[in-house]
DNA sequence: ATGGGGGCCTGCCGGC
DNA sequence: TGCCGGCAGGCCCCCA
């Protein structure tokens, strides 16, 4: 579910209850989630600082003052939101738990941060922070798309001679990372390219405009709180908006947004994934 | 070695 | 009302 814009609403949401506090009481309600939780996971949590919250792709990071580092992944349906916060102005009792509470984390500060995953595709884990960026989720990683190691030049290279489809390869988190099923459909729309072509046989300035085309859709899906489309939430349990700024995902039979196009956008499927786009505008 | 498909889970929605 | 198939924002892992 979530991609790197929901991911980094999550975390700007939490950070604040979150950084400077101290991990009062944390409730592991399952032994595992999409893996089996770290040896003794609550009793290492308990009572260390939360330095500060990172994110990386679509993982968050919380470095601790104990030396480890918290990695969690929301997975497809994971939330985190925050109840309780007696940090802000106005105090509100928890709410009662629900189904899939699955961690339970009470600051010091007194807010209560719930991660609730249906499906459980989520995970967590525990690492020294001072070799986090070794683990073997993150070390496969490619560059954040909004860092500099992202530019022009790296996703011509990274491209030359890829057989995948250019859908495919944005996918790759190896190639990028943080990109999910919905802003590679919209940054294919806004480049012109159809998500078709192999990413390979790209002509390198149409590669290049990828770049600030995938920069774009995410900057304004994170200023807009990310998309909720079945469940995504705000820490706060907003919602996103950025779903009313689709182009192209989720609109198949719809007309194509590209004024006097009138093309009507499609879906297929690509390696078991709906990709949805205009064939008039992306060619 | 790269690329495609299966599988992990639960929930929801539409059709019959 | 109920059952069933299809679908879902991710990603590891196996197989060709």
């Amino acid at each position: 579910m979530p991609e790197l814009p929901e991911v980094e609403t999550v975390r700007r949401g939490l950070a604040p209850v979150m950084e400077g506090q101290v991990l009062e009481k944390v409730a592991v309600n399952r032994p595992d989630l999409r893996w089996p939780f770290p040896d003794r996971m609550a009793e290492r949590l308990t009572g260390a600082r939360v330095l500060q919250l990172r994110r990386r792709s679509k993982y968050l990071l919380g470095d601790l003052d104990s030396g480890e580092t918290l990695l969690i992944h929301l997975g497809m349906s994971g939330r985190m939101t925050v109840s309780g916060d007696r940090l802000g102005r106005f105090v509100h009792d928890h709410p009662m738990p629900e189904k899939h509470d699955h961690v339970v984390f009470d600051m010091e500060g007194g807010a209560r941060i719930t991660f609730n995953d249906p499906r459980r595709f989520g995970a967590m884990d525990l690492m020294p922070t001072a070799t986090a960026e070794a683990h073997r989720l993150l070390s496969v990683l490619g560059p954040e798309p909004l860092g500099n190691d992202f530019h022009e030049g790296y996703l011509i290279a990274a491209f030359r001679g890829k057989n995948t489809p250019v859908k495919s390869a944005l996918l790759d988190q190896g190639i990028v990372a943080g990109l999910g099923n919905i802003y590679v459909c919209e940054a294919l729309f806004r480049t012109g390219l159809s998500p078709l072509r192999k990413a390979g046989r790209i002509a390198a300035p149409r590669v290049a405009a990828l770049v600030p085309a995938i920069r774009d859709v995410l900057e304004r899906a994170i200023a807009a709180g990310g998309s909720s489309l079945k469940d995504f939430r705000q820490a706060d349990g907003e919602l996103g908006y950025f779903q009313h700024a689709f182009d192209v995902y989720g609109r198949e039979g719809a007309p194509c947004h590209t004024p006097g196009c009138g093309e009507t956008i499609r879906r297929v499927v690509q390696s078991g994934r709906s990709t949805f786009y205009c064939p008039t505008c992306q060619r």
